[in-house]
DNA sequence: TAATATCGGACAATTTTGCTCGTACTTTAC
DNA sequence: GTAAAGTACGAGCAAAATTGTCCGATATTA
């Protein structure tokens, strides 16, 4: 539970790699797949997420590849999670439509509270930066890598 | 990702039932999953593993069950999390013994500060306790509950 | 126009989660 | 003491999400 998928976890390397390099550099997809041994495509599908969410411009064509649309001290982890993963959601009860909703309990105790936590979890994101996490620790012992957990 | 878990789902509902009730009051297992309509042998293994973490009292042969060994407002979700699904962990990387580390990755920019994410991540759940989630809303709109999200 | 990119959908493999079944072991009631 | 009601625990299956792969289409530059 509560655990980051891989593809956010790509997702926060690619940032962080593009923002080592002078401003508006443009990467390709493949440089940094191969830099960190992440698989191309996934990355691939990773990064127009961000672009579509304007993390990041896209530069098609020979020679094109990404750049950052702003600097990463101004993203914060919930424009990135949501950008890769879509809305945080805690519990499908609390979705809009509520196309989904289970009318197989007789209770419901907790679904306004439940929301209140999910509030407070994003707030806890919107605080952090993704400067916060790529650019503290560049000298790493061991050569580890973010990747989901196993409960 | 950042989902509850259904098992979780069914630890707090079941500790808000139990809280319900008069003190010390014992209630089976099957009580609680027909009023909720869960799995029966599912919510067991929920329970159990709250009364192994001494969250519950179990009482074991005819008219058993469970009561709360601390009042509700006494338990931290970090508890009723860590107890139904293991230590909360958002990356592998993260681990003690470090059986798992990843050396399939050139770099390492990340590890330490997704730890510092992690634990202000079990910061916010030490401040939030079971009777917050459970206590506030019991006249809710609609039968709802909570369950899984689908990304 | 050829090479190199981003796009985007479809799909297989893998992992996690949810759930079921079966079999012990404990305690209470009779 | 025996049976019933309950917990304790583990193996195993099904469903769902995640991860990874493949393929074609489009755009841009050399």
């Amino acid at each position: 539970m509560l655990a980051l998928t891989k593809a956010s976890g790509y997702g926060i390397l690619a940032l962080g790699y593009l923002d080592d390099k002078p401003e508006d550099t443009v990467v390709s997809t493949r440089e940094i797949s191969e830099v960190f041994g992440m698989p191309s495509e996934l990355l691939a599908k990773v990064l127009q997420r961000l672009s579509k969410r304007g993390l990041l411009k896209s530069h098609q064509g020979r020679g094109g590849g990404y750049s950052l649309a702003r600097p990463i001290n101004a993203i914060s982890l919930t424009e990135v999670f949501e950008a890769i993963e879509g809305p945080i959601e805690i519990s499908v009860c609390l979705k809009e439509g509520g196309e989904e909703h289970c009318d197989m309990f007789e209770y419901c105790t907790i679904k306004a509270p439940i929301e209140q936590v999910q509030n407070r979890l994003i707030e806890l994101f919107n605080t952090i930066m993704v400067d916060q996490i790529t650019l503290d620790l560049l000298e790493c012992p061991e050569k580890t890598y973010l990747s989901t957990s196993r409960a």
